[in-house]
DNA sequence: CGAGGCCTTGATGCACCTCAACCGACGTGG
DNA sequence: CCACGTCGGTTGAGGTGCATCAAGGCCTCG
């Protein structure tokens, strides 16, 4: 077993070779640099009731899944959550915080599949094979539930309007996918800059942020995994963006100054769903 | 409401305005062009037990599946299984044939998402809205089970290792467009087609048939869409990878002639899946 | 036979990649 | 304290892989 080093400031991941048993992902007791803890928590309190899991659902249900949902877990800024090839047993769902997904090359590359915020469920992709086929990394400090997933299942017997809802979720995650596909095979450097802005300020705002500010979470290189373009590219799609003064960017922070010029920029194309 | 004409030869589709009542699918005794048949069928005796929906039940469970799964319906080579927009109610398990999935963008562009063949589910992105996300086209004649969906969640409570395995083929969907990601993002030309003929050289064999010698049911215009290059990058990668004695290309028929070489092209990157 | 679809191949241009230099922010160690 | 290294980001110069445009061949069908 490994344990993870994280530098804090430049965010980088160093390993140290441990005995077996300290487990990476349930030592909590482990001091240090993988302080996941567990934390007794319940969806029926949580803020993220109309954005998570327990959509659509009524308060005895609820109370259901909260008792599932038993366990908080905190992964700090370059933690992992899962890492590809580890065992599946649970999905997460964050509470706060913000991650990627990136699936990792035998050559070194990285691509990112997705960056996810709160409300959203991580591990689907895990399902099918029971391996995890990619890793979450955390972006900044976050907080997500554990959902074990065979319990999920369970309950989805006894809640049949949960089992509905978890089978959108996972429809939405395909449909997401294909408009990703749509823009790496179709659309240009800016389009997709536009395109993924775009999305960023949807999400935002339904979480009762910003639509027209915020900080970005990820580097321009982790950017341009995503869209399908080296860093530089992102680079001067940003100035050039910003040269037309439909956006503001100063390092991490980006001010949407006109939102219908941005749409016009990411073409006829749908938008990441 | 639209009766839709194809050109059987030259595979175009155009559109004729019908009277409301005249509903596109449920149709069957509209003469002509949409020729969709109801055929009652049974899971218990089909050949793609171990491929499709089925996999893992007992022969009790099977038999209730099969009751749902009743209809059989046929499509005609350039028809339409489903289209973007219309209202989702049943999966498709496709018994025969070979179909596209595809979304169309407001220009008139369109952008493959996906080729499908016997043994698979579609439909699946329409689960999340319960309206069809994307064009489902047959590029030969085939015949699909439809498996109305609410039925599905239904004997799904009943059946929990059906319902298990319907996560897992839904998992494999959202892991399968991951790697589609991964080849737009960053794989090369030639790379992208070595990819897609290994992923269409290991579908064929799981179904029984050649691995190395198999006939294209689709054009390199689709392709090109699904792989994000236009067509003539398409022809010319054929061209190379057949100047290099590693496939034969004759038309729509490919022979690959050393699959480790067309492994190597396709470099480190694992496969779609 | 002609028309149209599908495919191939060549010539040219351009969007993005690659390489490189440089900047500012930040942390570290002498 | 400052010199230095590292990292993330920006910008420029030059190369290249693919798109684009165009011509022509093969095949099928009417």
């Amino acid at each position: 077993m490994v344990l993870i080093q994280i530098n804090r400031r430049t965010n980088k991941i160093g390993f140290k070779t441990l005995p077996l048993e300290n487990s990476l992902l349930h030592d909590s007791s482990q001091p240090g640099h993988l302080d996941i803890k567990q934390i007794r928590s319940s969806c029926a309190t949580c803020s993220l009731r109309e954005l998570c899991l327990p959509v659509g659902l009524n308060d005895q249900e609820i109370q259901i899944l909260g008792d599932v949902v038993s366990h908080k877990r905190k992964v700090r800024r370059g933690g992992y959550l899962h890492q590809s090839g580890l065992k599946f047993q649970s999905l997460f769902a964050i509470r706060s915080g913000f991650l990627k997904t990136c699936v990792l090359e035998e050559d070194g590359r990285q691509q990112v599949t997705g960056f996810h915020m709160t409300g959203e469920l991580l591990g689907l992709d895990a399902i099918s094979t029971e391996i995890h086929t990619c890793d979450a990394i955390a972006l900044e400090d976050s907080e997500v539930c554990e959902i074990p997933f065979t319990k999920l299942e369970e309950i989805g017997i006894i809640i049949p309007s949960l089992m509905r809802h978890f089978h959108k979720i996972m429809s939405r995650e395909i449909v997401r996918d294909h408009s990703v596909m749509l823009l790496l095979g179709s659309m240009k450097a800016e389009e997709r800059l536009a395109s993924f802005l775009l999305n960023l300020s949807r999400r935002f705002f339904l979480r009762g942020y910003s639509e027209t500010d915020f900080n970005l979470r990820m580097t321009r290189e982790e950017i341009g995994s995503y869209l399908g373009l080296k860093l530089e590219t992102v680079s001067r799609a940003f100035s050039k963006l910003q040269e037309e003064n439909i956006i503001t960017v100063d390092h991490k922070h980006v001010r949407i100054n006109d939102i219908n010029r941005l749409k016009i920029k990411m073409g006829n194309s749908s938008c990441i769903t």
